[in-house]
DNA sequence: TTCAAAGTTCCGAATAATGGAACTGCGGTT
DNA sequence: AACCGCAGTTCCATTATTCGGAACTTTGAA
């Protein structure tokens, strides 16, 4: 293994539960021998990949991943023309609406919109949810075909909610929905009380592809603000889809007019 | 040179401006050999550090980084207390706020609360400003001793607008008002049209300072606007002081009452 | 098809990483 | 004060990686 490789596995070990480690900490999550683990802390340290925390002892993320944390999202057109679209909607319902990306069975927050409404939806940026247990990872799921699915999944579902898909046969009938329907809806799967409605759109260029999502509290939701939320999501994922020639969008399916509301 | 600052060297080389960087782009920012070059982004990549971009060639940040980015904000309960009081403020007087740290001779925005206003001061999250050239830059050196000050700027002072301090004795004189006033003001230094307000607090503990700071364009702040605002970053920067135990905390040196509105 | 530029692979030489053991420094305890 | 235990560091010979020049392959344009 690479010193790469191990300091990568360390910057691994690090997450919004464990913000600052020491070297015992990393010992015991990757198992390395102290010695090896105490020298590589101080290397990534002097290399401005970690910090100290004060004087010493606890190891915490560097300034450098924030800046580039920050680039990593600016460097997506995509993503910058999906908080767009997703910035006008929440301008007109008053909810709140982030954009995301899939990374392995995780579905992770990019961007966030504040909603104007009293009741908002904490920021979801730099936080995973399941993939099949939200509306933002089934829209994602949904670009794929259904064997990629699969194989994405070759044991038990991760059943983290009621809610969610219970099995693969489940999953793929509600992703069929949402190719369908041109968008997902969550409905208390992440968080109990909180609904969502999203929509997916990628650029085939460069094979990325992010989740436009509004959430809101279940019980603050009128059947128009639902409706609006989902034209809004629709026609903002086709004019990206257009734009970046991205025929695999789900929403294109879906002709501009009339449309049935219907589970996805 | 280990390959970890080789790493690190290569993380540097991403910026607002090189949001993706090809294998020569990185020979030619950093004169390395080619072929080592190439080893180098293939093992980032393998390891998670980097991303390619569609199926080759490019390489740019990995989703790695940005959910470390997420936690280094994470971390600091000095930031998230600041971020509250710069969003209560913006509350109140509807421009937009930021909460920034130095990093080496920059300041970096960390977090970001828009304003109400239509006219916007755009987000600085992720953005240097120069140290000497800031409201925000100016609250942080005045934590230091003249002598650390001196010592940062061994050569000339860099000067990127007009409006910013000259010399190195005009740069403590001000840091001196900064110091008695509890607050900087910029006056169109960084970006022109573009005044700000900050102030700084510290938490002793880790030894981490940030900057508490409200951005407007020059032309719609009001005389009892500015009060408002200065009365704001004051009180909340002294606020933070009192429960971290930040004993140099500018702001705590003015009295909670009266104030005379002076150029810091 | 040809060509130049960009990227990759190969190689021995040089360098850095490894992990066990010994050492240091720091609290807390007897 | 001396002792103990824990966290962290340093030392060392051994081992494995990394290095950069040159040769090779791929890419994209003419």
């Amino acid at each position: 293994m690479s010193i790469l490789d191990a300091a990568a596995d360390v910057l691994r070990c690090f997450g919004p539960d464990r913000l600052e480690l020491t070297v015992t900490d990393v010992v015991a999550l990757r198992g390395a021998p102290k010695s090896s683990t105490s020298r590589l802390l101080r290397a990534m340290r002097d290399a401005g990949l970690l910090e100290t925390v004060g004087d010493s002892k606890r190891y915490r993320p560097g300034i450098l991943l924030f800046e580039l944390g920050q680039s990593y999202r600016a460097g997506s057109t995509l993503v910058a023309r999906a908080h767009d679209v997703v910035s006008g909607i929440v301008d007109r319902v008053g909810h709140t609406g982030y954009v995301s990306v899939r990374d392995g069975l995780d579905v992770m927050g990019l961007t966030y919109v504040a909603g104007r409404n009293v009741l908002r939806v904490g920021t979801p940026v730099g936080r995973r949810l399941p993939l099949t247990a939200s509306a933002t990872g089934r829209t994602l799921l949904a670009r794929l075909e259904d064997h990629e699915v699969r194989a994405l999944f070759p044991g038990a579902l991760p059943q983290p909610s009621p809610r969610a898909p219970r099995t693969l046969d489940d999953l793929i009938a509600r992703l069929d929905g949402v190719r369908r329907t041109g968008f997902a809806e969550s409905d208390g799967e992440a968080n109990p009380g909180v609904g969502a409605l999203a929509s997916a759109v990628g650029d085939p260029e460069t094979g990325e592809a992010v989740s436009l999502c509004i959430t809101y509290p279940q019980s603050t939701v009128t059947v128009a603000e639902r409706r609006q939320i989902i034209d809004g999501l629709l026609d903002g994922a086709r004019s990206i889809a257009t734009i970046m020639g991205d025929v695999r969008c789900a929403a294109l399916q879906t002709a501009s007019r009339p449309r049935t509301p219907q589970d996805a």
